[in-house]
DNA sequence: AAATGCAGCAACCGCTTCGAC
DNA sequence: GGTCGAAGCGGTTGCTGCATT
């Protein structure tokens, strides 16, 4: 923008260091932080730093940042030097404000990769990850302001005909994420939910949701972890060579399983123990709820607003659909925002935790929303003939959670667990455990990983 | 004209990942 | 295999300028 204009020195000024340091009298741009070394300045860059930096990389190129502070004496930490190049300086970037394409892209990339800036940069030549995601965060504020849904109808309807079409080149689980958007109606105010029921299409897409069966495991796992082009031998050796120690995988991949009953009809069920050893680490994707007693209840709070068309966003009878299939996910969204797309895991997780969903309804924190949801949404999925019967056919596994609602989170699966470091022989108790880690759990983030089964692969 | 509110943007911060040793 | 530093990434903050009152 226009902050470096705003400082004093808007001449082209000379490239020396005593003329850098005497920008430094500004005390309130210089960094608190005591470090070894001259002090690092904070805040907007001057025209003279931009010219520095500039020169520099022109000169030498782009190698290590941390050699550019030193070479140029310029007080910026090698980060800001990359930061500042990256966004500003690279003389492939564009500038200006986006173009409708460009905007429509951000859009359709968003529907499926949802928070990636920097991946979607990628696609954007001359863009930067910052850029987007101050374009999609303003976006998002005026659609929240409007009342208008952030995915217009028609762009992702483009993107998922795309993807369908093989034009894209997404991965199968960011294809689930697109998938389920569809079922969620939050992008496409014109439809209804009866309409939802009753449309083919629409109806088509469910059962893709909950396509987590036993001979999936391992395509899941490697799609997740990009080795999506490898070869199943070549899949089975990296499998082996992980970290992850996954009976259900190795299982699958070899074809072998003799474990505990969870599995039924082929399809994975969390209904049942499985012993063996489990090591799965926590993936680092953030769907952070703000408030961990709040991240099991959000959906349903959003459901209820969407069924009250409290939601602004929500405000078609779409907004039905989208209530009953997030009854289905317990999954946090990001700072509860409605328009979060559906990441991978929570796709696949909103199959197997819908029946969980219904079941917790009496885990309220509440929520203003909780009593609505207690005596109106909470039973819609089971009072529902049609719905119920779309969700029996999508997902054949036993029902994830048959405890009363106070049992909830009784399973501290990510502390106390046996499967975790004790020498106990593991049993863990997924059925709700990996469903809803415990609400102390500092790691939010960890949240949504737990919440989809299929995340662990991740 | 001054005060206030708000949108947009640049920069920072903290965390994760990657690679070298 | 562990450690450390650099780079990358995403969320958040705070400043600036414009619009509104």
């Amino acid at each position: 923008m226009t902050r470096a204009k705003s400082e004093s020195d808007q001449e082209m000024p000379a490239l020396d260091q005593a003329d850098l340091a005497s920008r430094d009298d500004d005390s309130a741009r210089v960094s608190p932080r005591r470090r070894p070394g001259p002090q690092l300045k904070k805040g907007p860059w001057t025209p003279t730093e931009d010219a520095v930096l500039e020169a520099y990389v022109k000169k030498h190129g782009v190698q290590n940042w941390n050699v550019v502070q030193k070479d140029t004496g310029l007080l910026r930490c090698g980060k800001s030097c990359r930061l500042r190049w990256a966004n500003h300086l690279r003389p492939d970037l564009k500038k200006g404000t986006f173009t409708k394409e460009e905007e429509n892209l951000i859009i359709k990339l968003h529907s499926k990769m949802g928070n990636k800036w920097a991946r979607m940069a990628a696609r954007l030549p001359g863009r930067t990850d910052n850029e987007i995601k101050n374009y999609w965060n303003t976006r998002r504020k005026k659609c929240q302001r409007t009342s208008t849904p952030i995915y217009p109808a028609d762009i992702c309807l483009q993107a998922s005909n795309e993807d369908q079409h093989g034009s894209a080149d997404f991965s199968f689980s960011e294809k689930l994420a697109n998938d389920l958007l569809h079922g969620n109606g939050l992008y496409d105010p014109s439809s209804t939910w009866g309409g939802f029921i009753d449309d083919q299409e629409a109806l088509s897409y469910a059962p893709q949701l909950p396509d987590v069966s036993f001979s999936n495991l391992p395509a899941l796992y490697f799609e997740s972890k990009n080795y999506g082009f490898m070869d199943q031998v070549n899949q089975a050796e990296v499998l082996k060579e992980s970290e992850i120690s996954f009976p259900l995988l190795n299982a699958a991949i070899n074809g072998t399983f003799d474990g505990s009953h969870a599995f039924s009809n082929g399809n994975f069920s969390t209904s049942r123990p499985i012993t063996g050893p489990w090591k799965i680490e926590l993936p680092s994707f953030q769907y952070a709820g703000s408030d961990p007693n709040n991240w099991s209840t959000y959906p349903r709070t959003c459901a209820a607003q969407g069924a009250n068309f409290a939601d602004p966003c929500m405000h078609s009878s779409a907004a039905m659909a989208s209530a009953k299939f997030e009854h289905m996910c317990v999954v946090p969204r990001n700072s509860g925002q409605f328009e979060e797309p559906l990441p991978e895991a929570h796709a696949v997780s909103s199959a197997e935790n819908q029946q969980l969903s219904v079941g917790s309804s009496s885990a309220s924190t509440g929520s203003p929303c909780d009593a609505m949801v207690e005596t109106s949404e909470l039973h819609l999925l089971e009072q529902d003939p049609n719905l119920n019967a779309l969700v029996n056919s999508c997902f054949s596994a036993p029902p994830l959670c048959q405890a009363s609602p106070g049992e909830l989170q009784c399973s501290d699966f990510s502390s106390a667990s046996p499967v975790f470091g004790s020498d106990e022989p593991a049993v863990p108790q997924y059925e709700i455990g990996y469903l809803l880690p415990h609400p102390e759990d500092s790691r939010t983030d960890a949240f949504s990983h737990w919440s989809a089964m299929p995340s662990v692969f991740q």
